[in-house]
RNA sequence: CGGGAUGUGGUGUAAUGGUAGCAUAAACGCUUUGGGAGCGUUUAGCCCGAGUUCGAAUCUCGGCAUCCCGACCA
């Protein structure tokens, strides 16, 4: 993409009502735009990296078997009132329509989702399932925070599965966990995350969170020194050793919840009488599960964690682009002209291998801005085209995570991308 | 929801009762071109409402908005 055809804008200083990281990197590099508190719109570039991160997701949920749907966010009052959540889910939108009917927006879809499985679920054999979806949430949170931390709008996958028994469910949630792991590697956080037991809310006695440690994070944890399992500071209190290793040993940290999973057991295909036939031909409950993680809130943490001084890191997963091409002005402007042609045949050629390329065509800005933009915006790999590179027939290339300077010839540039 | 703070050009800031200023961004021109360039010209602002006052960005009241701490967090 040509950045003269971007219509955002990076800005100096960031806004002086977003006080936290990830939001004031962002903003400052035009990939999001606050409409209202937790309310933000995703530009250009924020898009690239939010889509990239959904597809990671899809990719990991095709590997445990989920199928994908969607489902709606105006949700009936009546669905609500069924698992008597009308009343005591404090965070619901409730709306209402002209001629009376009342809906709550969808903040999580347990209400549609059963519902939905209930008419083609009948049978021991068409169990198990798994159906996830990737929606936007709405929840009318009493104080927002922390940028792409906790909103009022959001990007969510929810993944809901269904099973004949416990012990199914309990091995698909084991599943689910690696699977969780995964999708956490891809995007680089890793590292940072650890398994967590927490509160079940009002949906079971217990839950697993993915808790990842920054500073920024609203949660604390206690990790065992010797394996690593965590502790919910909300649920500490019951715990004098660790549940998985018996380690007396805890670190404290500050943590992000970046995913969290639940066994729901009959919660909810109770009060809508999901019964299923077994192979004795007795009717039981089914049995649910329901996994959810947050692409946005995933975007604003990758910040967190992976950034300097000078703005963002992208790991390549989520770049919104790969290359950052910069071509530099000349005073001649013969030079000028051939740095512009090279660069131009560069910009061809990496669009031809497929790899995403942004090229800062903007000839009205000095090389010390193109740099700044570059580091601010934190795609992965610089190419710069100036003179000094075209007098030795090179180009220099950068990693945005690394100091080091390399010069490669320009006939190189295909092998060295691998392309 | 309790507590605290703040609302001034697109963005960041100054003016504390008396002509709204600076920086940056934007536009035009000339110069410049390896780490946010220089000069000149131009455009652009006091959150909303009421009150006090000869006079309000400034003081008072109300509203709205945003941020921070806490509580909450399916």
């Amino acid at each position: 993409m040509r950045q003269t055809r971007l219509f955002s804008k990076t800005i100096r200083e960031a806004p002086k009502d977003e006080k936290c990281l990830n939001a004031q990197l962002l903003i400052r590099a035009g990939f999001i735009d606050k409409l209202a508190a937790g309310i933000y719109t995703f530009l250009p570039l924020g898009l690239r990296v939010l889509k990239k991160i959904e597809k990671i997701i899809n990719e990991e949920m095709a590997a445990v078997g989920g199928e994908r749907i969607l489902m709606p966010g105006l949700i009936p009052k009546k669905n609500w009132e069924q698992t008597k959540r009308w009343k005591t889910f404090k965070e619901l939108y409730k709306i209402k329509g002209e001629s009376g009917q009342e809906y709550g927006l969808g903040s999580t879809h347990e209400e549609v989702v059963v519902p939905l499985l209930q008419k083609y679920v009948s049978s021991y054999k068409d169990l198990p399932c798994y159906v996830y979806q990737i929606q936007t949430k709405y929840r009318d949170e009493i104080r927002t925070k922390s940028g792409l931390l906790r909103d009022r709008e959001f990007g969510m996958k929810d993944l809901y599965s269904f099973h004949k028994d416990e012990k199914d469910l309990d091995s698909y949630y084991e599943k689910i966990k690696k699977s969780y792991f995964k999708i956490l590697k891809r995007i680089d956080l890793e590292n940072k995350t650890y398994l967590t037991l927490a509160s079940g809310g009002t949906f079971s006695k217990y839950s697993h969170e993915f808790q990842t440690i920054t500073p920024a994070g609203e949660d604390i944890i206690y990790i065992c020194e010797n394996c690593n399992f965590a502790i919910n500071k909300e649920i500490k209190g019951e715990y004098s050793k660790c549940p998985e290793c018996r380690g007396k040993k805890f670190r404290q940290e500050k943590a992000i919840e970046v995913g969290n999973i639940f066994k729901l057991g009959t919660k909810y295909t109770k009060p809508f009488n999901f019964e299923f036939t077994d192979k004795d031909g007795s009717k039981k409950l089914v049995v649910m599960g329901c996994y959810g993680i947050g692409p946005a809130r995933l975007m604003g943490t990758i910040i967190e964690i992976h950034h300097d001084e000078k703005g963002i890191i992208w790991p390549l997963s989520v770049a919104p682009f790969n290359v950052h091409l910069l071509p530099l002005g000349s005073k001649e402007e013969k030079i000028k002209e051939n740095i512009r042609k090279t660069s131009e045949k560069i910009y061809r050629d990496l669009q031809k291998a497929k790899i995403e390329v942004l090229y800062d065509d903007r000839e009205d800005k000095t090389p010390g801005e193109k740099f700044a933009d570059a580091d601010l915006l934190g795609i992965p790999i610089r190419i710069v085209v100036s003179e000094k590179t075209l007098q030795k027939n090179c180009v220099e290339i950068k990693k945005r995570n690394e100091k080091k300077i390399k010069l490669i010839k320009i006939k190189h540039l295909p092998q060295f991308l691998n392309f």
